[in-house]
DNA sequence: GAGTTATCTTACCTCGCGGTAAGATATAGC
DNA sequence: GCTATATCTTACCGCGAGGTAAGATAACTC
């Protein structure tokens, strides 16, 4: 299915029809809801999307919702746990690698990075918290502190076994993050760039930073930084 | 909520003072205004800052903001005004150092992370553009872009002169102002670390790495790198 | 096909916001 | 002191938000 040419791209077609029909189907309405709600979040914020405005682009009307959350912060807390799940995911899937701390740090930097190109992941870093009930806003924090906490060790796993060089855990990953995060911002789906090729320039760049090296580092570097046990 | 009573710290002192008599001082009244706005701004959000707060921080009723500003939105456009000419302020100076791009880049990160400590440079990176009228936001996008290109040319500097590895410029540059933008979010003015030291230690690991380097790769780079002593 | 139930709509409520009108009051100039 | 003016307050307005009540209607079950 071929987008059209002439139309500027962000105008919905696909889950609206999750609604074209009353079939009973709550599951594929609720996550139709959920999706349209991510993307005017971030196309307005949170604040600034009514719920008025998530019906209009369902093709129904606000107090349909009511049928599928409770009130709107439920459907925002949603948006943040399926991002976190992805997260946690590609997370998951680093801790089985095992290898320096660098590249643990690597690989943590690439798949974030394919994250923050999706709308919930997004929501996850992009979104205020400060939306959210000070219940969930603990969930959401502690979570986050959760991948904080694992990045800051791939750095500490580094610096003992030489790979990384000795520096402030904290400031480093917050740097990482930073640098990742950002991402939510200036990331565009249709733009130039494929997340693929984002996420292995931010991770070569940020493990190996802008300054040149010498040839020989650069390649121990590439081999994994091993090669000195 | 009590709140006069037992406030955390962070609660305000001093330029509540400026409304305590009704001398006419429209410059530093308008200016105690703008600073608690900016305050509240980072601590609640533009919108969910009213300016019944705001008014009430400084001991005053929200009609008498009006003989200071036409609206709100004229609070939030000062606040980012006032931001911006910090940042072009520390950007001017780093103009006039010569040096190689990696130099510069790196005398950008440390001056840019000074900024962000303050409240009004926050303001810039952290308050959401979407809460200002097209024009305004354009004027403030104008500016930001002209920041960005600053710092891409300063890469394309290095990459030229051989001091910094080939890369992407743009991403590169996201990468940077991602990392430090993030300040605006974890950075704490009472917090342990402070701003020199944040500033230096960024700059170093954007600029170098976080890989470790052969010795006399880092004697090189260090012979560049004025920033990080 | 009839009844039941989930689904969705129309109409409405309340609340807090940004903003304004009009009047009180202190300051500044003489 | 007296006046004029800048300053600030009390009272209010309209709007749009989140959310609810109650009824219409379409989809399933038997």
């Amino acid at each position: 299915m071929p987008k059209s040419a002439l139309v500027p791209k962000l105008a919905p077609q696909p889950h609206w029809k999750a609604f074209a029909s009353r079939r009973r189907d709550p599951a594929s309405k609720r996550e139709a809801v959920l999706k349209t709600a991510a993307e005017l979040f971030l196309e307005k914020s949170y604040g600034r999307t009514s719920l008025n405005d998530v019906a209009k682009r369902l093709g129904i009307t606000k107090p349909a919702l009511y049928h599928y959350f409770r009130n709107k912060e439920e459907i925002l807390l949603e948006c943040y746990r399926w991002g976190t799940g992805l997260i946690e995911e590609s997370l998951a899937e680093i801790a089985g690698h095992c290898g320096t701390g660098l590249e643990k740090v690597a690989a943590f930097i690439y798949s974030y990075a394919q994250v923050m190109t999706v709308n919930f992941g997004r929501c996850v870093m992009r979104l205020d918290e400060g939306d959210l009930s000070s219940k969930a806003r603990d969930e959401v924090r502690a979570y986050k502190r959760k991948i904080d906490r694992r990045l800051r060790s791939f750095i500490q796993d580094g610096i003992r076994d030489g790979s990384i060089a000795p520096c402030d855990p904290k400031i480093a990953a917050f740097s990482i993050a930073g640098a990742v995060n950002w991402m939510c911002v200036w990331y565009e789906p249709a733009g130039p760039l494929s997340a693929e090729e984002i996420a292995s320039q931010l991770a070569r760049t940020l493990t190996q930073g802008l300054a040149r090296r010498k040839p020989e580092a650069l390649r121990r570097a590439a081999a994994g930084g091993s090669s000195a046990d």
